[in-house]
DNA sequence: GTAGGTGCAAACCTTTTGCAGCATG
DNA sequence: CATGCTGCAAAAGGTTTGCACCTAC
């Protein structure tokens, strides 16, 4: 399946659940999904709002803040803070779940999984009567590149 | 051993380390360790402040901050962020690591540990080349006591 | 005596909010 | 045409910093 066509089958998605739950379908919010959904990247909101304001420069910081917040809402981003202050974004449509790793070097942020490890945190949850609805794992330290490069980017 | 003489070893701990960094031992940062120590919730800077000052009123905010900063730096606190924006601490002294679970309807936090689960971390970073230094594993959900009580505190 | 620490207040930075006008359904 | 959304600017709220004075070593 082509990259524009699945953008666009998303971007569909995303128009018809926000019109389920009573909420508007912008030129402003189909700018911020899309944006969100071409990137790779973790982005923080206001990475987020300079690659949107490169299309429309008058795009407002509180709007891209109050879309996030519908997108989280409604499970299509989630948000993960990074241990620098600001919260990161990564849309999670059509991605299926997984924890990361974060370079304290460089800063890259490496996506793994392990089911085994997923188990192991609901039979720890109920262990203690506990009822997840969502966790956040983040290992902290050096990536390859930098242990290559002694010190990397 | 006696709490109060445990208390007192481990203040005497981290007075020894911050002297071995060239860092002086302050009253101020006597009486934060201290009421840190003698907490046993993962506290906010700024409840930690309130404590303090219940002893020397004039403590100043900034202090706090500043020896809050000394004490991770030399490992006897950790900052864990509990998802509300403030950064929470606890001290890890004489503590094994635990992971925790933060109930989203009280804001409780349990502690737990699970060996088999910090050794799929390890095993996962190998895979990818990654040396862990620390890590962060928190499971959002409810609480015992909030799914018994339907709706909790 | 000197490097480092403290208190105060102001600065910082990300995120949130009040409001008047605008656009979607 | 009513409700929800946008942009702007100001507020909020946690954390950091500049500075003058102080103190541990």
């Amino acid at each position: 399946m082509p990259a524009r066509v699945k953008l666009d089958d998303e971007l569909g998605l995303v128009q018809q659940a926000l019109r389920q739950r009573g909420l508007r379908w912008t030129d402003q919010r189909a700018r911020i999904v899309r944006t969100a959904l071409a990137t790779h990247a973790h982005y923080t909101a206001d990475e987020l709002l300079a690659l949107c304001r490169r299309d429309d420069p008058r795009l407002s910081r509180a709007t891209v803040y109050r879309t996030l917040a519908v997108l989280e809402e409604a499970d299509f981003v989630e948000g993960l803070d990074a241990g620098d202050g600001k919260r990161r974004f990564e849309h999670v449509l059509g991605h299926e779940h997984h924890d990361h790793m974060v370079c304290l070097q460089c800063g890259a942020i490496v996506e793994f999984r392990d089911d085994e490890l997923e188990r192991r945190q609901e039979a720890a949850a109920r262990r203690h009567g506990f009822r997840i609805e969502r966790h956040s794992l983040r290992l902290y330290g050096c990536c390859r590149g930098c242990q290559r490069g002694k010190g990397g980017a």
